[in-house]
RNA sequence: GGAGGGAUUCCCGAGUUGGCCAAAGGGGGCAGACUGUAAAUCUGCUGGCAUCGCCUUCGAAGGUUCGAAUCCUUCUCCCUCCA
């Protein structure tokens, strides 16, 4: 029925909510309808703090996607304006100022992979700087326009300031909501922005920008916010020890993106299934249900699908090749299997076994890989290391190449050049 | 501006009669067993270098001491209360 639901259906609000997108909506009744009836502009902002966006980006992207397939007009914001300022949020490690290069340099890498994803042709989308009309604002105008409409006592009743109440709230983080709620009347001004879209985190500050612009222009706005992507246990995903999971292959290499999705817990591959993939929803159900061992199928059809979305499919099939034949029983040959190049003479008199590991990058330190081995947990080419100081010669490798193991999962083959 | 309180290893959080503290405990993470490249569970590890041992860590900089995360001084940041 799902399946059917969907292809009957054009009105992208319908698929959102099938999807499992949706989390809350200011109207959802009025929102459905002007969804159904007109093209739409609707933003969404990103904070260029970074020289890519990673999988928790991705999400409001896929949104993105969807929206525009149906007709509607993706506005991405850059929050240069904001990013200028500091995002206030975490406030312990002061965040850095960013320099206005830095967050140009950024918000040109954004462009260049939401380019990947959304088509900026004539008229279909924009992405815009919110640099653009926050930066030049009279502080005192300011005040006078926008800050007349905010009352203090609202404000503090919303829960992102309650639990701020206690740990302490700098005057900066309070006016945050003001900005983001300027950005939208901007954008409803001057783009007939009529929605706003975000993470649930963005809640209050949405509700501000639709009231701010009922007040200021009595026009109509909306505001949507999406699920978080989470695990079954509510934590966050697309986080690692390593850190962040990004879209650009040079920070997180298209095995090691195929990898994390292959590896997503039971219980989430549906809902990955559904927010990251174009499948019909049909397919997603039925994948998502299969029932035991089974789901590795689906795992891996996750996997597949998303990198290629985000790199190629060029990649993601060389993933699924990389990873089929490191764990299955085929040979191990793939340009997809991390790997280091190592000039032969290094291993001319031999080189220990923890030198190696921490070149490659398999453990962090000698004192981490002394305790990796005595745990039992490195390999050489499915050979268990046990001592420590083991030398790895030139003998051990065979037609140049040599497999390490941490772990169960982790490959490493080094090269001779 | 005044009065108090606090800053500890990835995170939270003990530790302040100075040595037994590389620093309790929990979380997270990693490894092992079991598995399905899952979950749950159990076990071990979790600053660096090194074959006893050594080195750098407890907001920053100095000081007192044979010896300081623990005492003193100054500084920075944060919190609470008062004005």
């Amino acid at each position: 029925m799902d399946g059917v639901y969907y292809m009957s259906t054009n009105n992208v609000y319908d698929i959102l909510a099938e999807r499992g997108y949706i989390e809350q909506a200011t109207h959802e009744e009025e929102i459905r309808e002007v969804l159904g009836r007109e093209p739409v502009a609707f933003y969404i902002g990103f904070d260029p703090t970074a020289d890519s966006l990673h999988v928790g980006h991705f999400i409001q992207v896929m949104v993105m996607m969807h929206m525009q397939k149906c007709g509607h007009k993706p506005i991405a914001i850059i929050g240069g304006g904001t990013a200028m300022v500091g995002d206030p949020s975490g406030r312990t490690d002061m965040r850095k100022m960013l320099t206005l290069e830095q967050i140009d340099l950024n918000a040109a890498s954004f462009k260049e992979q939401f380019s990947r994803f959304i088509d900026f042709g004539e008229g279909k989308a924009l992405m815009v700087n919110n640099a653009e009309w926050l930066l030049e604002l009279n502080y005192v105008e300011f005040l006078r326009d926008i800050g007349k409409h905010f009352s203090v006592n609202r404000m503090l009743t919303h829960d992102c300031f309650k639990n701020r109440l206690e740990k302490g709230l700098s005057f900066l983080e309070f006016n945050y909501m003001l900005m983001q709620a300027y950005d939208f009347l901007a954008l409803y001004k001057r783009y007939n922005c009529k929605l706003q879209l975000g993470g649930s985190d963005q809640w209050s500050n949405i509700i501000a920008g639709v009231d701010l612009i009922r007040r200021v222009e009595a026009g109509s706005a909306y505001g949507l916010t999406f699920k978080l992507l989470t695990t079954s246990e509510g934590k966050k995903m697309g986080k690692t020890e390593a850190g962040a999971i990004w879209l650009d292959a040079k920070k997180t290499t298209p095995y090691d993106f195929y990898q994390y999705w292959r590896n997503v817990e039971d219980p989430d591959v549906k809902k990955c299934l559904a927010l990251l993939t174009f499948l019909p929803m049909e397919e997603v159900n039925r994948l998502g249900n299969l029932p035991g061992e089974e789901i590795n199928k689906a795992k891996e059809v996750l996997a597949y699908e998303v990198t290629k979305l985000v790199h190629s499919e060029k990649d993601a099939l060389q993933a699924q090749e990389a990873a089929k034949s490191l764990f299955g029983s085929s040979s191990r040959n793939s340009d997809s299997i991390p790997s280091t190049n190592m000039p032969t003479i290094d291993f001319q008199n031999g080189m220990d076994i923890m030198t190696l590991l921490v070149e490659t990058g398999l453990t962090a330190s000698k004192s981490e890989a002394r305790r990796m081995i005595q745990q039992g947990g490195i390999y050489i080419e499915e050979n268990r290391v046990d001592d420590f100081n083991k030398m790895v010669e030139l003998t051990d490798f065979i037609d140049n190449r040599l497999m390490l193991r941490k772990g169960k999962k982790i490959y490493h083959l080094i090269k001779l050049t």
